[in-house]
DNA sequence: CGGCGTGTTGATTATGGTCAAGTTCTGTGG
DNA sequence: CCACAGAACTTGACCATAATCAACACGCCG
């Protein structure tokens, strides 16, 4: 099964995590450094904001969120994490975490220690370019996601977001078009920085539309170009 | 005159730029590979956005801006730069420049190749270091301005843009409350999301609130605090 | 069955986009 | 030095969108 892999090279999410550009020799070595078959119940915190960065996470099962917490008290959630995506990279910019990670659904995830990271990092080429690689990826998506963020209506937001869940979910072999949402429309409208009532609302239009099927958190795409079509191009 | 340093060591910039936490050791070998003494006239590009990412740059003098450039022609402003700004991290995300930065005024750079970079981020800990933090730094600005910028209204975006100009310049021993802005509103209107009539309005909203004076692009704070009190905290 | 958390729908209002005049600024040439 | 043209900027009127406040429906648990 799945949460009793050994290895990286056995694991069924290696072609999207870590070692996907690494030599196998060097995701052999990885391998050695990494802390399995961990797993957290629904609604526990992965990551502590304010904490100390002594590991990168990979979600291995489930979906978590990453909330900022800002001073009066309002939490802002700034991406939603699936399997085979790393998660802590924020870390990086003073060696402490800016974001509680909160699992969504019972959670496994592998771990890798900082110092052991640092360690590989020196030593591996490819493992250093593959983390300066997500790391400028990372930073040019939330660029990207901040200018449209700025210009994008409601329901362009709302439509980037399913057609990117929907991207998301496909390169993991999943359907793309018919799946569950993780997370209450609370948070969805907390990363999309909208109110709960415009995404209800936005949701209504896409179902009247045609375009999709809405029932509680279960999302059919029945025209994912026409969702497309609503975004900057 | 700064446009004859020789050396990281003896440059003004260098408390905030590259070497600022790197060992004089680190930073000696860093100048070696350091093209210094760059010039680019206002308007000229100094990364062509799409070309492989040779190099990174740093701005000595004048200021810059990135643009992306969607498909419809309409050009994003993702950031401007001032001295001491690394500038092209996104091109770690697959090799290549994702924006156009472009010279707002005549622009004075220094230039790291990043073949050499890549010898030295090997070799030395502490430049490994820095460009991860620096990497995780922008990452993490960039997601918390793309909260901000979704959920903030106009005047606080401008507040916003205002207050962090105020500390950036104030970093760099200038005026933290009388200063001229490098940018046309229409730039400004790109960057935060608005439209230059709204950017217009909401300077004059500060003006009238006695916030603020402004002439032209010469802008005075009057009262920072009053628009640091706009921001979500 | 009842109750609470989650989600939907409706009415009203404020914000900022759009379109359209004007005004100021800047640089150029007489 | 002034006149002028074009760009940059400001201001105004109107309208569409999404926030707010409020009521209501649904689903899931005991």
């Amino acid at each position: 099964m799945a949460n009793t892999e050994l290895s990286c090279r056995s694991c069924g999410l290696a072609r999207i995590c870590l070692p996907a550009h690494l030599s196998p020799e060097e995701t052999r070595i990885l391998d050695g450094a990494v802390e399995r078959n961990r797993a957290l119940p629904a609604g526990a915190s992965l990551i502590r904001a304010g904490r100390k960065m002594d590991a990168l996470y990979v979600v291995r099962g489930g979906s978590a969120k990453s909330c900022a917490v800002s001073m009066d008290g309002h939490e802002s959630i700034r991406a939603f994490h699936l399997p085979g995506e790393v998660v802590g990279l924020e870390g990086f910019a003073d060696g402490h975490h800016r974001c509680e990670v909160v699992a969504l659904e019972p959670l496994r995830y592998c771990r890798i220690p900082m110092t052991r990271l640092e360690q590989m990092m020196e030593k591996l080429p490819g493992l250093r370019r593959e983390i300066l690689r997500l790391l400028g990826q990372s930073f040019d998506e939330a660029q990207r996601m901040r200018v449209e963020m700025s210009i994008v209506d409601a329901r362009g937001r709302l439509a980037r977001f399913l057609v990117d869940l929907s991207h998301r979910l496909q390169l993991r072999n999943l359907s793309p078009t018919y799946f569950r949402l993780s997370m209450s429309r609370r948070d969805l409208a907390r990363h999309l920085g909208l109110t709960l009532e415009t995404v209800s609302r936005s949701l209504g239009a896409f179902r009247q539309a045609g375009w999709i099927e809405v029932r509680a958190r279960s999302i059919k795409l029945l025209a994912p170009e026409a969702l497309a079509a609503l975004l900057p191009r």
